[in-house]
RNA sequence: CGGGCUAUGGCGCAGUCUGGUCAGCGCGCUCGGCUGGGGGCCGAGAGGCCGCAGGUUCAAAUCCUGCUAGCCCGACCA
């Protein structure tokens, strides 16, 4: 029963000082959510009816592909952990229990499942299997943000494919894809998969479900039939005018000239016909020199993979004795290993000679250093696709990502089967994720107007919301009780104002909780034997016959996504 | 973990620089009445160890020290 003025719907009036982000904000203010502490949040009742939408139709895509819904605890002994290897995870929260054994709070259960599968399944027959929950995940996060975006708690959708070998787990994948996309259509929302980092996991392939929105923490690089993280995103670079090439680079004097656009407006050539020297400590392998184009910037995602190894910044100390006074670095005459990245092409570059005040133009790679060439650069608005389309990047929310896992759980736990030839064999894993809470936090930056939230049907918390004008006992009330019972009783989500408030305050609280559909009761109306519906993403206004009213909704609601 | 900001009734804020007539405002809440199609009006109320702990002072929301919590930017994000 969902009688506003008895249910825990506490709306604001004005934004909450503390948010930022309109997920965030208008959240809070429909009353969908309440802080409790950093990244910590309760779903008050109207945000949990949003949520469990949301979860069903997770299970009902998961059931679809053969999924089986299981539940693992969040408390697990660190034992489990220590085992994969992932005890040392700073953001893992740890915590002994009273016999002083430690535990952690799992932030996923790759551990935990593993280990139930390594001890139940033994034969080919039993494979592949796709196992998932709906459990509450644990991450010390260095920075919840934005609401309900980043949270140090947050339910997840986790699922655990396990097959016999590689080509298993493809398909397993793929049938995963194909629920995803289900899943993201169905909550109505505007999203792209797109390649993804497969981080310090390893892993041989990986996707991210992005939702594009002004709040998201992602950026996302866009084009016709392609969509990549920028943290791994490829692309043509565009063109950069040149100055003439010299016979062999020439030094000219730029004191005190240290940054890009200091030392290209000196020069006057375009910030492209820079070349940015960038000295790292790579683990274990001391300095290399890594060269971007002046007006391009190092994408470390990339350039960690590419080495394989860890990387950080050079200090001014190192790079001084190794190379040269930090501002002026280049690559002539560098005595480290040199990376170049693929978008500095031709000749006539300038760069830093390696002692103060000094840059070299004329400079051409090959001819005047030697390197290795790789792709280490951040793609950048403009750039194109190798078909030429014209790359945008977006902002976006990851709402899920998938991941082939391979043997990187099953090996530590003992996750084998017995094949056909009775040869024991490790089993090949995938693991697909999804955040509800992060679908509810995009549906609404991605839907939500100047009046308030805007929902997909899919996810409203109500589909209609029947608001009497009068004061309570008066007909509009009577008559909105009995459309209430009405829709009620034929299985419509309803909520009814009850409440004794203006009806300004009904009226704007109604466009701010965004229930597709407004049932307006007044007097007005009544006189004449009507009430008024509005839809709410359209403002399409419906009159309808009092007498047939509950009907009448139900078709109007029939035609509203 | 670095940088910035904040903490005063349920919410949004003023007051802090310049210590004392400083416990204030708007909204919300309670009671009574009016109004009843876009947060309306009148009247009467309730509600606060001014984040916490020390210190300075005759006197601290206000000055000093320490701490805690929250927000934003960055780093990080298996």
């Amino acid at each position: 029963m969902s009688r506003l003025s008895t249910y825990l719907l506490p709306t604001l009036r004005d934004d909450p000082a503390d948010a930022e982000a309109l997920s965030h904000r208008l959240m809070v203010r429909a009353g969908l959510i309440r802080q409790i502490g950093a990244g910590l949040w309760t779903w008050l009742p109207a945000g949990n009816r949003v949520v469990r939408k949301v979860e069903r139709i997770i299970r009902e895509e998961m059931d679809a592909i053969g999924g089986q819904e299981m539940l693992m605890p969040v408390l697990q002994p660190a034992e489990l952990w220590r085992r994969s290897g992932r005890y040392d995870i700073e953001e893992l929260m740890k915590l002994d229990d009273r016999k002083g054994a430690p535990h952690v709070l799992a932030m996923t259960h790759e551990e935990a499942v593993t280990y139930h599968v390594a001890r139940e399944v033994r034969s080919y027959r039993e494979l592949p299997m796709l196992l998932y929950q709906l459990q509450v995940k644990e991450r010390d996060e260095p920075r919840p943000r934005a609401g309900v975006l980043r949270t140090r708690e947050f339910t997840m959708k986790d699922a655990y494919s396990f097959d016999r070998d590689e080509e298993g787990l493809e398909r397993s994948y793929e049938a995963n894809r194909r629920a995803y996309a289900r899943i993201f259509d169905r909550c109505g929302l505007r999203w792209y998969e797109c390649e993804s980092d497969v981080g310090m996991m390893g892993g041989s392939g990986a996707h991210e479900y992005m939702a594009p929105c002004p709040a998201g923490e992602n950026e996302v690089a866009l084009a016709p039939g392609y969509a990549a993280n920028v943290e791994v995103a490829k692309a043509e670079p565009q063109p950069v005018e040149l100055p003439d090439p010299l016979p062999e680079p020439k030094e000219v004097s730029t004191p005190g000239l240290t940054t890009v656009e200091e030392v290209s407006g000196a020069l006057g050539v375009p910030a492209g016909a820079l070349i940015k020297a960038l000295p790292v400590i790579v683990d274990g392998r001391g300095m290399v020199l890594v060269l971007v184009r002046g007006d391009h910037r190092l994408n470390e995602v990339k350039l960690r993979n590419a080495l394989g190894a860890g990387f950080r910044q050079a200090t001014p100390e190192e790079i001084a004795e190794e190379i040269g006074p930090a501002g002026f670095i280049g690559p002539v005459g560098a005595d480290v290993p040199i990376i170049k990245d693929a978008a500095i092409t031709g000749a006539g570059y300038a760069c830093g000679a390696n002692k103060p005040d000094a840059h070299l133009i004329g400079v051409e790679p090959g001819r005047d250093f030697s390197f290795e060439e790789l792709d280490v650069r951040v793609v950048e608005a403009g750039d194109r696709t190798p078909d030429g389309h014209e790359i945008t990047i977006e902002p976006a929310i990851e709402v899920g990502n998938i991941f082939k896992l391979g043997t990187r759980y099953s090996e530590p736990f003992g996750a084998t089967y017995l094949d056909e030839e009775g040869v024991e064999r490790p089993i090949v894993m995938g693991c697909y994720g999804i955040g509800p809470a992060r679908i509810v936090a995009a549906a609404v930056e991605q839907h939500a107007d100047e009046k308030g939230i805007v929902w997909p049907r899919a996810l409203a918390p109500w589909d209609v919301v029947v608001v009497p004008l009068g004061k309570a006992g008066d007909e509009t009330h009577t008559e909105a009780e009995r459309l209430y019972e009405e829709l009620a009783s034929a299985d419509v989500e309803v909520l009814l104002d009850d409440r004794a408030a203006g009806a300004g305050e009904k009226l704007t609280d109604a466009e701010l909780v965004g229930c597709p559909l407004r049932v307006v009761i007044g007097r007005r109306g009544l006189a004449e034997g009507k009430l008024e519906a509005q839809e709410r993403r359209t403002g399409k206004e419906h009159e309808i016959p009092l007498a047939d009213a509950a009907q009448a909704v139900r078709e109007i609601l029939a035609g509203i996504e």
